[in-house]
DNA sequence: ATATGTCATGTTATAAAGTAACGAGACCGG
DNA sequence: CCGGTCTCGTTACTTTATAACATGACATAT
């Protein structure tokens, strides 16, 4: 668990800017929000909800399911975490600035969600959308596969708990 | 529940075609799998797990969560159903000749789910794949929102059960 | 016909994911 | 001080999904 300085305070950094979002709408990124994105952050990787209530239970004893759910769903609607439908789980947004929907590349070996910038879908989907007379609310786009470091191997999945 | 003979002759046919369809593969569609699409197809919108459990234990009696799991769970490896993510529940697949993912748009008011033939993403996605290096296995792709009937409602979802 | 294997299903129990409802303390403005 | 709002704690529960084991049907081999 020996983090650099250098990577603390990049990650402080990153969650003063997330505390800084939210008070530019007028909301609040609690010390309690604020260790959820930051368990999120450090995860890398899609993390459960049961898997942040199991590291802040570590941290503070006994801790129920609504606590973080609450604060994951806060997250979510400021749009700094994503939740991946395909494992049931939130990931951290790798650009916060304003809410969008994630375009994730998850690896089924290792675990981890690339998000990626670029609108993978958009035009084509608009199309359509405006064929079908379909008011679009919000796009889920998950691919799922394998990572460059993991096409390779052969072994079984080990995602690192 | 008086459906017109000629729908339950169209839906007995569509049976009858997953059926050789799964003959060809060297699989059965067993009386019990068979009804489990029955259900899902008559619906015509995604289906949680425990509706098709309640729908076919007015049948028969008690049926617990793994008998019908396992129906599913064939018929999505025979491509005859999709996972909905955004709604944990399964939809019939509407060209079902061969294995595909499905991009569907649901509606978030009536509950239906449309699924497009024409490929939304591809190309920008498999070029974005390469640069990543990653290989793709699958893709889930859905679009949240309203479909043209509901559009114009204010209403809340009522998505009859 | 008896044994062996495979497949589909039944059955029990439990895991994993998510939410409803209520209450207590902090904090702010009247 | 009071009333509202926001955050979090707590209890209990619902919904979704799976593990593990048992049974019955059918095919093939001895
Ligand atoms: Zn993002
Ligand atoms: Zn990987
Ligand atoms: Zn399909
Ligand atoms: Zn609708």
């Amino acid at each position: 668990m020996t983090q650099s300085l250098e990577r603390t305070r990049a990650l402080d950094r990153r969650l003063d800017q997330a505390a800084e979002l939210c008070r530019a709408r007028g909301q609040s990124l609690t010390p309690l929000r604020r260790r959820v994105l930051e368990i999120v952050v450090e995860a890398g990787r899609p993390l459960g909800a049961y898997d942040v209530i199991d590291i802040l239970a570590q941290e503070r004893g006994r801790v129920a399911p609504p606590t973080v759910y609450r604060s994951l769903d806060f997250l979510l609607e400021q749009g700094l975490v994503h939740k991946v439908l395909s494992v049931n789980g939130f990931v951290a947004c790798s650009q916060a600035t304003r809410p969008h929907a994630a375009e994730l590349f998850i690896c089924q070996r290792c675990g981890t969600a690339v998000e990626v910038a670029r609108r993978v879908a958009d035009e084509r989907l608009e199309e359509t959308a405006a064929e079908l007379d379909f008011a679009i609310d919000s796009v889920v786009l998950e691919v799922r596969g394998r990572c460059a470091d993991c096409r390779i191997e052969t072994s079984p999945p080990h995602v690192t708990a």
